[in-house]
RNA sequence: GGCGCGUUGGAGAAGUGGCUUAACUCACCAGCCUUUCACGCUGGCAUUCAUGGGUUCGAAUCCCGUACGCGUCACCA
C-alpha cells in the first residue's frame, strides 16, 4: 500500500478555530501513526477575506499545539507551491482541459440573472440551482457575449441521473443524486478557482490519500467526487468528522466565547491539555484513560473510533485537564506561566515569585487564574461575609490575634516556616487549636475562609500588608490593637 | 423547502443481538481525610438508551415511520 498522505488546508480568513485545530490534529495523528506525510496548504482563494496575519496565526497556533507539518507552506516540498493563489495557472489548465472535453463550459449569466432565477425557484418551493442556460451556447453566441465584454465563469456540466456514493470512513456509505447538484462554478470570472475545484486539483496533484475534514463538507463531497470522475482521477479516502458544538448545541462560534486556539493560549492554557481535550472530542480511546500525551495519541489514534455524533465543547472538562497538566509542571514553568498575569510589584522579587508559584500551583486550573488569588495577599482587606464575621465574634479571637501579631512582628523575617511556628506557639500558649486557631487568623489576614496555606499567604503579603489588614480587622471588631 | 448527517445521564463517551441489573471521565451531591480550603479517597447520580411500531426466544445494538437537532444547497471556504 502506498504511503499515507494527508493535509490540513485552511483558508487564512481568521485565527485558527478550535474545530480547525481538531481537524488538523486528527490528520496529523493519522499520518504520524502510519509514518505518512502531513501537508499544510493554504486555500487563500477568497481574496476579500484572506490575510497574511491569519496565515501567521494558523501556523503559530499549529506549532504551539505541537502539530508539525513535514511538507507545505514554509517547509516546501515536491509539490510546491502550497498556496493556491500561487497555483492559478494549474487550475486554468485543468479547466481548459475540461472545457475541451465538453465537461465544463463558459457561462455568461450575470449575478443579477442568477439571483432572479434563484428567487423564482425558491418561490416555487424548488431547490435553487443553475438551470444550465449557457450549457449549449453556440460559438457565435459566445463571441457576441465576449464582444460585450462579459467575463465568463467556468461551470461544470453535471451529468444527470447518477448516484454518487461516498464510502466515508466515519459515516459509512452515503449516497447522493447528481440531479441534486446544479452546474456549479469551477472558475470565477476573475480567473480564480472556487473551493470545490481547487481542492480536487490540489489533492490529486499532491497525491493526498486521505481527506479528514469536518462534517459540514459532507454535502459538498458529491461535487468533488463528480470532478474526480470527470478527470479520471483516483479518489482519496474520505472521513467526515462531526462538528464541535457550543453549549446551546449549535456550531461553535464567537457567541460561545473563545473559539480560537490563540484565545486559549492567551488565557494561560497549556498546549498539551488542549490537544488532549480536542482529541477526546469526537474520538474515544480503547482503554479507560483520559490523559494522553501526543505520543500516546499517535500510538492509539484510529479513524474507526471517531464518533459520528457532534460533541459539545465543555469548558469545565478542558479546565480539569489543564489543571492535571499544570499541577505536574516544574516550578520554573509555573513561574514563567503566571508571570504575564501579574503586575510588576509581584514579578520583581524572584524569591517571592517562586513562593507564589509554589503556593498556588495546585490551586490553579490555568495560569490566568492567578489573578483571582491576588486579593488574598494584595491591597485592602476584603469585606467579610456573614460567616466570616460570625467566626470573628468568638471570644478567643482578640487575644489570639494580638499575641500572634506581637510574636510575628518581633521576628526579623517572615518566612512560611516562621509563620507556621509562631501560629502553633500562639495556639499552644492560649490552648486553642484546629479551626478555632487557623480560621480567625486566616480571616483577619485574607478576609476569606478559603484559600491556599495560610502560612505561605502571610509570608507572601509581607509585614506591611499584614499589619494594615490586622489593624483593619481590629477596627472592624472595635477592639484596641496592642502590638 | 430539497438533500444529507445525527439522537446513550447536565457534558465527553464505552457499548455493533444474550457476558450490561448500560463501563469510564468531567460537572453535581453526600461522606471521609485534613491545624481551614484545595488535593486525595469513598459513595450517590440513566430500571434505561429521542419516540412509536416491527423482526427475534432475546434489541441501546437489526428494519420502518415520527419528532427534534445540526449541516448543506454562493463568482465563501
Amino acid at each position: 500500500m502506498s504511503k499515507i498522505r494527508v493535509r490540513f488546508a485552511p483558508s487564512p480568513t481568521g485565527p485558527l478555530h478550535i474545530g480547525g485545530a481538531r481537524s488538523a490534529l486528527f490528520n496529523y495523528l493519522l499520518a504520524a501513526k502510519a509514518g505518512g506525510d502531513f501537508i499544510l496548504r493554504m486555500e487563500d482563494t477568497d481574496r476579500e477575506r484572506s490575510t497574511p496575519e491569519s496565515e501567521e496565526n494558523i501556523k503559530d497556533s499549529l506549532r504551539w499545539l505541537g502539530i508539525q507539518w513535514n511538507e507545505g507552506i514554509d517547509v516546501g516540498g515536491p509539490y510546491a507551491p502550497y498556496r493556491q493563489m500561487e497555483r492559478l495557472d494549474t487550475y486554468q489548465k485543468v479547466a481548459e482541459q475540461l472545457i475541451a472535453e465538453g465537461k465544463a463550459y463558459y457561462c455568461y449569466c450575470s449575478e443579477a440573472e442568477i439571483e432572479e432565477e434563484r428567487q423564482a425557484q425558491l418561490a416555487k418551493g424548488e431547490t435553487p440551482r443553475y438551470s444550465g442556460r449557457c450549457r449549449h451556447l453556440t460559438a457565435e453566441e459566445r463571441a457576441e457575449k465576449e464582444a460585450q465584454g462579459i467575463k465568463p465563469v467556468v461551470r461544470f456540466a453535471v451529468p444527470p441521473g447518477q448516484d454518487i456514493v461516498i464510502e466515508d470512513q466515519v459515516r459509512g456509505r452515503v449516497v447522493f443524486q447528481s440531479d441534486g447538484e446544479g452546474d456549479f462554478i469551477l472558475m470565477k470570472s476573475d480567473g480564480i478557482p472556487t473551493y470545490h475545484f481547487a481542492v480536487v486539483v490540489d489533492d490529486h496533484l499532491m497525491q493526498i490519500t486521505h481527506i479528514v475534514r469536518a462534517e459540514e463538507h459532507l454535502s459538498n463531497t458529491p461535487r468533488q467526487l463528480l470532478l474526480y470522475e470527470a478527470l479520471g482521477w483516483e479518489k482519496p479516502v474520505f472521513a467526515h468528522v462531526s462538528l464541535i458544538l457550543g453549549k446551546d448545541r449549535s456550531k461553535m462560534s464567537k457567541r460561545h466565547g473563545s473559539v480560537s486556539v490563540t484565545n486559549y493560549r492567551d488565557q494561560g492554557y497549556l498546549p498539551q491539555a488542549l490537544v488532549n481535550f480536542l482529541a477526546l472530542l469526537g474520538w474515544a480511546p480503547e482503554e479507560k484513560k483520559e490523559l494522553f500525551t501526543m505520543e500516546e495519541l499517535i500510538a492509539e489514534f484510529s479513524l474507526s473510533r471517531v464518533s459520528k455524533s457532534p460533541a459539545v465543547f465543555d469548558l469545565d472538562k478542558l479546565k480539569w485537564l489543564n489543571g492535571q497538566y499544570l499541577h505536574q509542571l516544574d516550578l520554573d514553568q509555573v513561574v514563567a506561566g503566571i508571570t504575564p498575569y501579574l503586575d510588576d510589584s509581584m514579578t520583581q522579587n524572584t524569591a517571592s515569585l517562586q513562593l507564589l508559584a509554589a503556593t498556588l500551583q495546585n490551586h490553579l486550573l490555568c495560569f490566568s487564574d492567578v489573578k483571582e488569588f491576588m486579593p488574598l495577599i494584595q491591597g485592602e482587606l476584603p469585606q467579610w461575609d456573614a460567616e466570616c464575621a460570625a467566626i470573628m465574634q468568638k471570644e478567643q479571637v482578640p487575644g489570639l490575634l494580638c499575641l500572634f501579631a506581637k510574636s510575628l512582628f518581633a521576628l526579623p523575617e517572615m518566612t512560611p516556616e516562621e509563620v507556621k511556628k509562631t501560629l502553633k506557639a500562639c495556639g499552644k500558649e492560649l490552648g486553642v487549636k484546629g479551626a478555632d486557631l487557623f480560621m480567625p487568623v486566616r480571616i483577619a489576614a485574607t478576609g476569606m475562609q478559603h484559600g491556599p496555606d495560610i502560612d505561605k499567604l502571610i509570608a507572601l503579603m509581607g509585614k506591611n500588608v499584614l499589619d494594615q489588614r490586622l489593624t483593619e480587622s481590629f477596627a472592624r471588631l472595635q477592639i484596641i490593637k496592642s502590638w
